[in-house]
RNA sequence: GGAGGCUUCGCCUAGUCCGGUCUAUGGCGCCGCACUGCUAAUGCGGUUUGGGUUAAUCCCCAUCCCGGGUUCAAAUCCCGGAGCCUCCGCCA
């Protein structure tokens, strides 16, 4: 939800920010009205509901000559104190209807247009030459004994996998070089649950426009989350956190659960686009000044990632017309998918200012010691089936092996390469010093 | 799945049986002031959150886990729900 007192002051800005991201601009003046006829019943109930309070005082002090006439008044006043009321009720429901259709409003610098204009803000890596026929994640994997498509589709139908083997041991090790990595850099490690309640879904603003996309377990409501996002900004709802030492970061993993329902024929092979994965991510509370140097700062920590992984990638400044409904800035970060001849999507990082919080009540004392809404920020750190397949395919050797990042043996065995038919020792962590 | 207990303004707590000066008690913590060479101690005052109104203060309304109901009037009575705890059953 965006600031009802942005709206009221300023609603050009709000006007402009709906134009930007090709949103219906008409909602800015449906919420003013919705609140201008909120405050009007508002002021209506609170006035009788003083008249009654001072009208039932009077019942107890009558005399049993006045009493009647009392409370003959007491009960007409009760009567429209219930009317009153139920008008608020329903005002109340209007204006919030509206509200919540309002999504976060864009930041300056944000690029203008659509899907196909991100801006490009800067290619790390060189793209890898192969003197031999590329094959993709899902021929490589299957060679390895990494993957398995169809076991999957037998259990579980299309776009579910089974990682095996040196698939599996690639799926711990590059969550555990997630998670220590943002341990060292001092965000808590988390494990959250997938299944969250209405609320939480509601909160994150899920339940909008990714309806479609979202898993419901009917029976219980309660709902699979497609990020970890969900359950880790719901983790302090209602709550007023300390952030006088600065933003509370937090590196959270869970199942992710996607059901892709717009999709159809989109990545339909191999383990890029699929209804379950794991993922790490990142994600921070802070106040609301500081955000835009968090955003940066989560930016900064994917790129070291992929970096670490010695993938080839680009940053890109997603446009206006692009965005998730509670980010006022987003950064994808795109890694080279060799068979594809393109960059592909393997981190996205949001600043989503106030918009979460508000609506999920997160608040911090400022300096004054107020409670004042703080300020949220999510960032992938590993989408860990999708970063296997970039890999797999970045990697990838004319024999059919596959170079293994310096980074990520210490939890595959040490191994330099996974080669067809080798069995990986179990891996070791390196000794400490 | 079954039985019982609990939920009050940051924390602890009085109040709930028997509805109305509850405009919610006291302690701790916190903030301010006074006293003091400094600290401590002590004294006095303040300290839920949201909404409305206002230039601002004042003031008004709501808020005793949540949602309904009864009543002129609900922290208090009735119904439904949630969370926590204990015991039983089942279980990785």
């Amino acid at each position: 939800m965006i600031d009802l007192r942005l709206v009221r002051e300023n609603p050009d800005l709000v006007r402009a920010s709906q134009r930007r991201r090709g949103a219906d601009e008409s909602l800015v003046d449906a919420l003013l009205a919705a609140d201008v006829a909120r405050r009007e019943v508002v002021k209506r109930a609170d006035d009788l509901r003083g008249e009654q309070k001072s009208a039932s005082q009077a019942v107890k002090k009558a005399s049993p000559d006045e009493r009647p006439a009392v409370l003959d008044r007491a009960r007409a006043l009760a009567a429209e104190v219930k009317e009153a009321e139920e008008a608020q009720r329903a005002a109340d429901a209007t204006l919030r209807e509206v509200h919540v259709r309002i999504p976060n409003v864009v930041a300056d610098e944000v690029p203008p247009g659509g899907e196909d204009d991100a801006v490009t803000l800067r290619t790390v890596g060189e793209v890898p030459a192969y003197d031999f026929a590329v094959r993709d994640h899902i021929e490589i994997g299957e060679r390895l004994g990494a993957i398995d498509m169809e076991r999957g589709a037998k259990v579980s139908g299309s776009r579910f996998y089974f990682l095996t083997g040196p698939g599996a041991l690639l799926e711990f090790a590059l969550a555990q070089l997630a998670i220590s990595r943002a341990v060292a850099a001092g965000f808590t490690p988390v494990i959250a649950p997938a299944l969250v309640k209405p609320s939480a879904m509601e909160g994150t603003g899920f339940l909008g426009e990714h309806d479609e996309e979202v898993y419901r377990i009917e029976r219980d409501d309660l709902y699979l989350v497609g990020t970890s996002e969900v359950a880790l900004a719901g983790m302090h709802q209602n709550e007023v956190l300390d952030l006088s030492g600065g933003p509370r970061r937090y590196a959270g993993w869970s199942s992710c659960f996607r059901r892709e329902a717009g999709s159809y024929g989109k990545d339909t092979r191999g383990i890029i686009r699929v209804h379950w994965f794991d993922k790490v991510e990142m994600f921070s509370f802070a106040r609301p000044e500081d955000t835009a140097a968090e955003h940066l700062r989560l930016l900064a920590w994917e790129e070291e990632f992929l970096q670490a992984l010695e993938l080839p990638y680009r940053v890109v400044d997603i446009a206006a017309g692009d965005l998730g409904t509670s980010a006022t800035r987003k950064y994808d970060i795109e890694a080279w998918f060799p068979t594809q001849g393109t960059y592909r999507e393997l981190t996205s990082t949001s600043d989503c200012t106030t918009f979460q919080a508000r609506r999920l009540n997160i608040r911090y004392r400022d300096d004054d010691g107020k409670a004042r809404t703080a300020a949220t920020l999510n960032g992938t750190l590993c989408a860990i089936a999708r970063t296997i397949a970039c890999l797999l395919e970045v990697h990838q050797r004319a024999d059919g092996s596959v170079h293994v990042p310096v980074a990520l043996r210490p939890w595959l065995g040490g191994v330099e390469a996974l080669t067809p038919g080798m069995t990986l020792a179990a891996p070791v962590p390196p000794a400490t010093a």
